[in-house]
RNA sequence: GGUCCCGUAGCUCAACUGGAUAGAGCACCUGCCUUCUAAGCAGGGGGUUACAGGUUCGAUUCCUGUCGGGAUCACCA
């Protein structure tokens, strides 16, 4: 079933192709002037330009056309050019009438099934998440699930830095504070412990022990190069040791990830692709793709026609280590084989962006990635503080996420307390509330903007709960689960538009072109911007309206049907920002 | 210095990719809980869209320049 501004751009559409212009020109949009009508084409004023006429002109013989079409109760010229369309209160309620029992609350597919890999969230093994995973997760997350929704088979990858030298820095501390580790004795030969020897705290205080004194000293960073070597040689006690460190993170990821509401369908790591990269190279280096530069082996990106300087992605280093551009262009390699997508997203800093560039040319000039794969890298801006500066605690450490999350949740619990809302709940459910109430007001904070450049992060203003938030949405959402449950609600009956209820109608038609745009071009905050809109439409509406006390049954019956509406399409756009609606609040 | 991104209300952000009167939230004022959850609703003040040109019926959006902020510029990730 196509959306209604779908349905209305295609009557538009055929009326200018039967004068000979581009259908293209009658695409409608929701009007900018309700005062003046619903919808509106702007077509006429583009076409005019292209077909060399007066744009009034071609905008009177399309509204000509229109005159007599049973769907719009007005149709009329404005200003330069505008067509501005009304429908009936009976088109619109035939429309809303066929999209009352849809699961997808009338939101059209823009794919079949196509494969997308989706690389988001990015922890690393050793090293406690904290608040600049953030945004990777909860945005790459978001997209996967527009995506999915959009008809896509989306894969999420949580690409894991288990690989690079910061292991080699664990490594190598551990061996220096514990020499006598069975991991570290050269000659043994038997098993290894089941129990890891670390646990995520011990590797909390140990990551950045080593990596400080690494970067302090040079001697000390020799012996995490070394360790990282072996390491990559699989040297079996340490390789033993980074299997430990690796569960033993996970763990913690899951937790973590868990608790913020975030998903993926596969868990691998740059260590997957280690063994894809030296047969990588000699084929390169055989195709006459990588060359020798400077002692380096490397692939040049730079293109006749660039202005700008473009550094080349180097494969090998002098010393004959490996790169994380190696890493990520053998990642390329794997991922054309095992699901040959459609595109492939990289929700990462910004500041990777030349890196991500590198990569890309590297991947199509290489030829492992065909021209007609998207690649794309979708940054996002630096977390900063209220002062504009990169994010910091007080004491101006890095915040752990899990800190993040529990300070939230103490918010909200507080919050509930306050208003004494669930007095009567179990402790289960305060919980479990407060939970869902910080995850929404941590996601849609985040979410609700689009910028590539930075981004400040409040905690006050997260956790105030008041205004455009994820709470607001959350609260409005139960109101409605609430209402339905006192009125007994059940499906059924026929819609009755009126002027207090139209414009709700309206925006519950906006739906399909509200995902359609977050899914194409990657913004989840069109949605926030299009859940928040419709809540606070509804909550006015639920203002001025009593509807339990309406006499009139199948008046009621409409506004409980309006009502389930507007939930179902809440709770659908809630779900694809990855927040979750608590029963009640 | 080269390249890229950004500059919109006091603050944090939108503006459907060139459309009509630039919209929200916070903060500030005024009302509203003995009828469906006040984490709410109704209303008010607040703008030369950094600045100067240009393109056209029409510019926050596209082009040029200036100013200001940020990022980045091959052996770290």
């Amino acid at each position: 079933m196509p959306s209604l501004i779908t349905q209305l751009s295609h009557i538009l559409g055929q009326v200018f192709e039967s004068e000979g212009l581009d259908k293209s020109f009658g695409r409608v949009i929701v009007s900018d002037r309700p005062d003046l009508a619903q919808f509106q084409c702007n077509g006429a004023m583009a076409a005019a330009r292209s077909a060399k006429k007066n744009p009034r002109a071609v905008a009177e013989v399309v509204v000509a056309k229109l005159k007599d079409n049973a769907l719009f109760s007005k149709v009329e010229i404005a200003g330069p050019g505008f067509i501005n369309l009304t429908l009936t209160d009976d088109a619109l309620k035939n429309y809303v009438s066929s999209i009352v029992a849809d699961p997808r609350c009338g939101a059209e597919k823009i794919a079949q099934g196509e494969n997308v890999v989706l690389d988001y969230g990015g922890p690393n093994v050793a090293k406690a998440m904290h608040v600049g995973h953030l945004r990777s997760s909860i945005i790459g997350d978001s997209i996967r699930r527009i995506l999915k929704f959009s008809g896509y088979n989306t894969i999420g990858d949580i690409h894991m830095g288990d690989w690079g030298t910061m292991m080699g820095m664990v490594i190598s501390e551990l061996e220096l504070q514990h020499p006598d580790w069975v991991y570290f004795d050269k000659d043994y030969t038997g098993d290894y412990p089941t129990e890891s020897p670390v646990t995520i705290e011990d590797l909390a205080i140990i990551y950045p022990k080593a990596s400080g004194d690494s970067k302090a000293a040079p001697e000390r960073m020799a012996l995490s190069h070394a360790a990282t070597v072996e390491l990559q040689n699989k040297r079996r006690g340490y390789y033993a040791l980074w299997q430990h460190m690796l569960r033993v993170s996970i763990e913690s990821m899951k937790a973590n990830f868990a608790a913020l509401n975030v998903q993926f369908d596969i868990w691998k790591g740059e260590s997957d692709v280690h063994d894809l990269i030296a047969p990588m190279v000699d084929d390169l280096k055989q195709k006459g793709y990588a060359v020798e530069s400077d002692g380096a082996i490397v692939v040049h990106v730079k293109k006749n026609d660039d202005n700008k300087e473009f550094p080349p992605l180097i494969l090998y280093k002098r010393d004959g280590g490996v790169m994380y551009g190696t890493t990520d262009l053998a990642t390329l390699v794997d991922r054309m084989r095992e699901y040959n997508p459609v595109k492939m997203l990289y929700i990462v800093d910004q500041r990777q962006n030349l890196h991500f560039n590198q990569v890309f040319r590297a991947g199509y000039i290489t030829k492992i990635v065909p021209e007609s794969v998207e690649l794309n890298h979708l940054g996002y801006g630096t977390m900063n503080g209220t002062d504009g500066k990169p994010f910091k605690t007080r004491d101006g450490g890095v915040l752990r996420l899990e800190d993040l999350i529990a300070m939230g949740r103490e918010k909200a619990l507080q919050r509930l307390e306050e208003a004494h809302v669930g007095d009567d709940f179990s402790k289960e459910e305060r919980e479990d509330i407060a939970m869902k109430v910080a995850i929404a007001a941590i996601k849609f904070a985040d979410l609700q903007n689009n910028r590539i450049a930075d981004y400040v992060f409040d905690l006050d203003r997260m956790t105030s709960f008041e205004g455009k938030t994820g709470p607001y949405l959350l609260y409005q959402a139960v109101r409605i689960k609430s209402l339905l449950d006192k009125a007994g609600y059940k499906t059924g009956g026929e819609i009755i538009i009126s002027d207090i209820d139209r414009p709700l109608y309206l925006m519950l038609s906006e739906l399909s072109e509200v995902i359609e745009n977050a899914a194409r071009n990657y913004t989840p905050h069109v949605i926030c911007d299009h859940a928040y809109k419709l809540a606070q439409a509804f909550s006015s509406f639920y203002g001025n309206t009593h509807i339990l006390s309406e006499e009139n049954a199948a008046q009621k019956q409409s506004w409980l049907t309006l009502s389930a509406m507007v939930l179902a399409q809440l709770e659908l756009m809630l779900n694809l920002i990855g927040v979750n609606v608590p029963k009640r609040m």
